[in-house]
DNA sequence: ATAAATGCAAATAGTTTGCATGCCC
DNA sequence: GGGCATGCAAACTATTTGCATTTAT
């Protein structure tokens, strides 16, 4: 796995650093969505003095490589996902509880513009806002 | 339409201050979403010492009553638009052109997303990304 | 060796807040 | 008159950038 990173980012002349490992690494531990800051404050602990501008400084570069995901959230935040399986999330309003939906879902609806505007929609990852079960009951 | 602001608004014991019914027709006369800059850059014309904080104060409050609508598009910039019909954006990811979508769309994916996690979904503003007609040409 | 990446510090952008004043009902 | 709202200034948060130094290959 971290193979493939070495691999990806040397074939084009970039560097697997122990920062953007770690990085990665956190990501995919944790699966969902983390602000810079908290992927900076896991980070940190494994390599003592890092700085908060190197962990955006990856993020966007690792974004632009593709191997992790950027997507907006309610609040303003933009927050970062190990890239892989495409799918997208329904967060709560209410209780911010977050639960990931099949890309598969979108593709009828996908199709649906292409027809109507002849946009070619590619959103890697759409957010969703609405109420959780547990929220429903007002 | 403004009577209708005013009302409104002092049925609760709000105001419809000329700082606010600036932001709100200048929002009305775009139609599309504005930055909170872009919006106090066009009111401070009409109203002279407004300030930015003034406008940052009132879409939120507006967007508390329902008046206006936030939404997140790219780059984590939040921004404003009137509030009254239900719809959704695509945008280009290269040019950045925008296009409106009815609401109705998305209806059976929604329904789709509550069989199969009970959320209730009821955004009110969704934006997807792709590419445009012509800028699908590569 | 050398180009890429980091750390540090400072700058910038966007947004929020405290407080005294002003203004609408 | 009393509370809502504004302007001003300062505080804050999130993010970006310049530059000298370090490091991966």
């Amino acid at each position: 796995m971290d193979d493939t990173y070495l691999k990806d980012l040397r074939a084009k002349g970039f560097r697997l650093t122990p920062q953007r490992l770690a990085i990665l690494r956190i990501l995919e531990a944790n699966g969902g969505h983390l602000t810079p800051l908290q992927i900076y404050q896991q980070a940190v602990q494994q390599i003592p003095g890092l700085t908060e501008a190197t962990v955006y400084r990856n993020l966007t570069f690792l974004a632009e490589q593709g191997m992790v995901l950027a997507a907006h959230v309610g609040s303003g935040q933009l927050v970062y996902e190990i890239a892989g399986h495409d799918h997208h999330h329904l967060i709560c309003r209410i209780c911010g509880q977050s639960c990931e939906v099949e890309h598969s879902l979108l593709q009828d609806l996908i199709q649906r513009f292409y027809e109507q505007t002849g946009f070619q929609v590619d959103t890697p990852h759409v957010t969703f806002f609405g109420l959780c079960p547990g929220c429903q009951g007002k």
